[in-house]
DNA sequence: TTAGGCATGTAAAGTGTTACATGATTTG
DNA sequence: CAAATCATGTAACACTTTACATGCCTAA
């Protein structure tokens, strides 16, 4: 399932222009599939060019027309048919978990850096999604792939925060007595 | 970072192959930075034409002679550079939301079987995880990373589990009485 | 007056995925 | 006897990202 689909999919709800549907992508789907409108665009006019969508252009001024893409019947069913015969892929392609694999390699401070910006991000992400995304879904699909965000960007931000003791050697201030300060795999219940 | 950093990186860890490589990014780095053969070998090659590794060709018998890289010093320090430089994203890349984000369009049947299968995998990759991963990591990093896996992968098997009679509209059987039933966000805690 | 929103798109570059091509040895 | 493992690589294809190109309106 590629922008192309999703754009199908989304004009399925309401037509929109191709400013509408990066909107979409930019915030509601922005946690699991993300596109710009380099995909977008030309997704559209190549579903216009395959009759699954219509166009309708508005005339503006002061900017371009807006072109208001709205789904035909053909192209309901070719989402449809998407839906059922797409394998569903998730994918995680995560430069930060590779760069906490060499993190015996880092600097400490560019460490500690690295993970307070990610834990930051990730609680945006979970406010976000709760202030924005869950009081606004009109579908239960859209609501559910709205908590799923939020309840993974509430569980990575609370693994990082318990366990990122584990990627530096010692406190530095006082020499550890506790056993247990070196155990890999604490509060991991 | 791409694939090429990345296979920098594991070399500064210990001399491997590409086939070497393959591996571990096929079992270690699966769930968060997969890459496959034709990414891995011209990337090797490329490295190998920078200096940045040195590659030793051991005959054998029966196959292709297996191609031995190790790290150089330049190497080393653009892997350390590499790693202080980048900034760490991090991209989900989901068709399975987005496939469930449309729920409403889909045939109940079909429905169940995606959310089945995607749970599935998601116990498996925790079981994997557990198994292989925590018991033969060697640094922290390692460590931590696998268990940030298990953990997410954990919290999205159990998410899933628990809201899915979000995306059905009745249990079929007997007419509901509870008014919880139909909440968006109960067991959202 | 400056930043942000509205609104369209193209083109090149960068990367990854998939399929292809080969072939012996080992394990079940 | 079949399947998996070991071991190399290339080439075409698909797709996304980023930079470029334009320009008015509105609110702070």
């Amino acid at each position: 399932m590629d922008v192309k689909t999703l754009c199908l999919g989304l004009l399925s709800v309401r037509p929109a222009c191709g400013y509408d549907l990066k909107k979409t992508f930019g915030t509601s789907f922005k946690h699991f599939f993300p596109a710009g409108y380099g995909s977008i665009y030309p997704a559209l006019a190549d579903l216009a060019a395959k009759g699954l969508v219509n166009c309708e252009e508005i005339p503006q001024v002061g900017k371009p027309d807006r072109k208001v893409y709205s789904i035909t019947k053909a192209g309901e069913r070719a989402f449809i048919d998407a839906l059922n015969r797409t394998e569903p892929q998730h994918k995680l392609r995560s430069e930060f978990l590779a760069m906490i694999y060499f993190a015996d390699l880092m600097d400490d401070n560019r460490l500690a850096e690295v993970l307070d910006d990610h834990v930051e991000q990730l609680r945006e992400t979970v406010r976000y999604i709760e202030h924005q995304e869950m009081a606004g879904s009109k579908t239960a699909g859209a609501s559910f792939v709205a908590g799923f965000g939020a309840v993974i960007a509430q569980a990575a931000a609370e693994y990082i925060e318990s366990h990122r003791h584990m990627l530096t050697p010692a406190p530095e201030s006082e020499p550890q007595e506790d056993a247990l300060t070196n155990c890999k795999w604490a509060a991991n219940g």
